[in-house]
Parts: structure tokens; sequence; C-alpha cells
DNA sequence: GTCTATAGGGGGATAGAC
DNA sequence: GTCTATCCCCCTATAGAC
């Protein structure tokens, strides 16, 4: 079939982004792919050189004007704060809310969470490559503003509860699907105004638990 | 090499446990799997018939008693409480207990937790189906206890709640190497008498964080 | 830029001897 | 219960014509 030249690299990319995100990085093959798309074998290497180049390449596509409109918002919220540093609830906001936009308005931008989703429970070293390269510096920027915005917990506290904030996050973008099912179509994910406030404040609270004293920390202490 | 008979089976169990959780299911091979365990490529079919089937008996052996141990203590929790109730700490504790004690005290029970996490964010239906069968049941007897220590909250909300809930065990089973390295040392996960109440009283300030009354959910009350 | 053809290596599953 | 040998499939990557 022979179809508009241009749009190959595209088309590559679009299915490549469905099936890494349906059925894993290795279990998507290069010829599965290309049947979908339409396309030759040979395109696939010819535009991205090899299977782990075109994982990257859908990757970068959506993650970094993303991870600009978070570094964004962030700043904005920061600016209108002023001196004080910004509201933790905004900082979460400005963390959470493009990729929650994200999958919760287009379908693709659903298929593309479940990837992400995917990415943060692997362990490969090709995916912690990815994943630190993309991710990594965005997630320092975000730690100083929470930090800020929490005074009162101490630096290991707040790298635990960050961790348990990535968990929320990565959960929710891949297995909304999931949760509609569970809930019996009583939870729907559609409207990014009500899911993410839920998101943010769940999160928030979270981050704001009085800390508990242990024997361990008390001891730690003295 | 002709070793033990009895114990092959549990041989291939082990390192299939530690490949599936290292590699994924997709990215693991029987025949690395027979390689690592030095028994034959014939031995998997004779005792486990199929691919997958490895795969359900590889989570069977641990998820069987796990949720037995969730459920008991929830009994024993809702048995100690009375009329009113477990307290909502109390049956978080249950919940989060007994896998993240697996995880924390041996290296087995650490790589199990990944293929655990790696099980939460697949969506074939082959996973769908085992996630289905072995974590449904239990889940449904801790949402109930969940609402009636939680009046206050819709059901709707509380659902919402679970998944965020399911999202940081889960991110926590799997990822606890990622924090370790990205804290630079300083959260240790090895401690499970701090990290469980840590992550018991992140989930359970988040269950209990006021509803905001956005616009949506306050044009449907009129 | 696009295609065909092929190299070269694994993959899961099974039959049948021991 | 255990092993060898084998069937037949799919995989990524590349060479080279158009």
């Amino acid at each position: 079939m022979i179809t508009a030249g241009i749009e190959t690299r595209q088309r590559i990319l679009n299915v490549a982004e469905h099936m890494f995100a349906e059925q894993g990085f290795a279990g998507s093959s290069l010829r599965r792919i290309i049947g979908a798309a339409e396309v030759n074998l040979a395109a696939v290497h010819y535009h991205f050189k090899s299977k782990e180049a075109l994982l990257e390449a859908v990757l970068i596509r959506r993650v970094g004007p993303l991870n600009q409109e978070r570094l964004a918002l962030l700043d904005s919220y920061e600016m209108a704060a002023g001196k004080n540093g910004a509201k933790l609830e905004d900082v979460l906001t400005a963390f959470f809310g493009p990729p929650m936009r994200m999958i919760l308005q287009s379908n693709d931008g659903r298929i593309f969470g479940k990837l992400i989703g995917r990415l943060h429970s692997e362990t490969t070293t090709m995916f912690m490559t990815i994943s630190k390269k993309h991710f990594a510096p965005v997630a320092q920027r975000f730690r100083a503003s929470i930090q800020r915005a929490l005074p009162g917990v101490s630096t290991e506290e707040l790298y635990w509860r960050m961790h348990f904030a990535m968990g929320v996050m990565a959960h929710t973008l891949s297995c909304c699907d999931q949760l509609e099912v569970m809930s019996d179509g009583l939870c729907r994910v559609s409207d990014a105004d009500s899911v993410i406030p839920r998101l943010v404040d769940f999160v928030a609270a979270g981050f704001r638990a009085p800390v508990r004293r242990t024997r361990k920390r008390a001891q730690r202490r003295s």
C-alpha cells in the first residue's frame, strides 16, 4: 500500500505507542507494529534505527511537552506565591495536572498513560535509563518545591512520601480502566476537573500526615 | 546434571519468579529459565504444562498464603474492635502489612514484590484474569471494612481512594530499590517496623482527606 | 524513501527413548 | 520423571534493487 510518504514515521509512532502500552515492549514485535501501521519492516529501521530507539521516540514525543508544561505551571505558581513558596496543592497540581489532563482528554492520551505506568514498574536497565533521563530532573525540581511547602517534614520522610505519590500517579495513569470496571461504572475518569482535585487532595493529605514517632526513630534522637 | 528429583519443580519456580520479576513475562524465555535452573526444557512442560501456567503457579505459591494472612489479620482486628468496626489504620495495616513484610524481610520476597507491581500495570487479558481471580475477593472484603471506618465518604470517592491506595502499595512493592538509589541511600527499606507505619499513615491521611466540593459535584446535588 | 529478500538467531511445544 | 532431538514458528536487523 503506497501511502503519503511523510506520514510513515507518524503512523509507526502511533501504532507503536498503542502496542507498547497494551502488550509491553518485549511483548510487541516490530512485525505486528508494521502490520497494523501498514508500512514496511525496513521503514522502521530506516526511520528509527532500532526497536529500542523506536520506544524512546514514542516516549519523547509526549513526555517532552508534558514536562515543559509541568515546569511552566510550577514557575507560575511560585511566581504568584512570592517569597513563601507555592502552596502544596498548587505544586501537586502542576505535577499531576498535565499528565492527568492528557490521559483524561483523549483516547490516545489514555493509551499513553498505560505506557507510562508500565515504565514505572519496569526495572530493566533500558527503562531505567530512559526514566532517569526524562523524569529525574523534573522530579528534582518538584522535590525542592514540596520540601519548601512542608518545612516540618524531614528529607527522609519526604522521599518516602514522594515515592508514595509517584505510585498514586503511575497507577492512576495506567489503570483507570480497571477502576471503571471494578466500580461497575460508578467512577468515570473522563472529567479532569473532578479527578485531578481528587488525586491532589489525597496526596496532599498524605504529605501532611503527622509523623508518627516509632521506637526506632525515637532511639535515633537520643 | 542429575539433581534431586523432587526439587526440580521448586527450582523452576524459584528461577521463573526471579526472571518474570526482572524481565517481565514476555521478556523471559523458558530456555533461559531452564538454563539458570539447570533443568531440562521438557521438565517445564511436564511439571507446568505451559509458560502461562508456570506464571500462575509462581503467583499462587505466594499470593495464597499472603491473602490468608491479610484476611486473618482483618478478622482479628474486627473481632477486637467489636460493634463499631476496626480502626482505619488497623484495616490498612492488615492489608499492607503481610506483603510489605514479605518484601522487606527477604531478598526473594523483594523480587516477588517486583512481580506483583508489574502485575498491577499489566493490562493483558492473561494478567487481568489472574489478578481478578486472586485479588478481587480480598479487595472486596477490605473495601467493606474501609467503608465502615469512613462513614462520611461516598462510595464513589471510596473507590477512587482505594484505587490510589493500591497505587501506593504496588509502587512501593515493586520500586523500593529505586527509592534507595534516588535518595542516595537515605531511605532504607529493610526495616518493616518503620516502613509499614509510614505507608499506613500516608494512605490513612489520604482516605480521611476532606471531600472538596467541586462545581460538578455541587451541581449534582441541586 | 520505500520495498523485497534473506541472514541468523531464539521462541514454545512435543514425541519418544530411557 | 527426565532427557534428546526436532517441529515449526516468529524475531530483529540488514543488504541492495528501485
